[in-house]
DNA sequence: GATAAATATCGTAATATTGCAATATAGAAA
DNA sequence: TTTCTATATTGCAATATTACGATATTTATC
């Protein structure tokens, strides 16, 4: 097949792989990475920033951007991509959870 | 092309975005939370809770372990998977890290 | 050793991802 | 309205992922 079994699964399950994959790859890894660090967040500084060409960081940035991550608003004819706290508070809650239950259980039981 | 050029960045983002891939499918979120939640981490427990045939769960079960992000120890003859506390404690705090730094900035100046 | 049970690997089909050149679109400025 | 600049989309080739049946491997038990 190569499609995944997405109806089989919780949305919380779902909803947390599909975040997770959006950051599961070095060039999206490096946009996150540079949106924080830099005084301005324009599409033209992160495709000046990465070893990919426009087209490509376009697409990444589509990525991201779908999976909910970051939002881009129209800033003069340029635009401005953000991080989107709300998106950013509910991976930090979910991913706290989880890493809660490691810690409850020290659970390597191997 | 459709292979990531991974030599173009640094060795933290290929590593953090790695784990992040792992992490990024539903099955093997839930093979995650199933190990928290179980009791026993037995590999055909596992299997018996996805919707997965033996071979797939094989393989998801083999992409966390190259990821790093769990272990599997013989045990008679099964095999009990856990999490690798090493890997995930690196992931919570490169994940732990960002997050305080998108706190600090406050940074959403879209 | 032979058999059974648990897990891994192989082979392969279907689909998804990655990357880029070429082109399209949108907004600013002339 | 033409032109320039910034970004997005399209089309396509190369590669990776996902899934499973068939089969191999491993370990326990007889």
């Amino acid at each position: 097949m190569g499609a995944s079994k997405t109806d089989e699964y919780s949305q919380q399950q779902i909803s947390l792989a599909a975040m997770f994959k959006a950051l599961g790859h070095p060039a999206r890894v490096a946009i996150i990475q540079f949106i924080l660090k830099a005084e301005s967040c324009i599409c033209g500084d992160i495709v000046n920033e990465l070893p990919l060409s426009q087209p490509t960081v376009s697409q990444h940035l589509k990525e991201l951007k779908s999976a909910g991550i970051i939002q881009g608003n129209v800033e003069g004819n340029a635009i401005c991509y953000c991080l989107n706290d709300k998106t950013v508070t509910l991976l930090k809650d979910y991913f706290g959870s989880l890493i809660d239950q490691i810690q409850l259980k020290n659970s390597n039981c191997c």
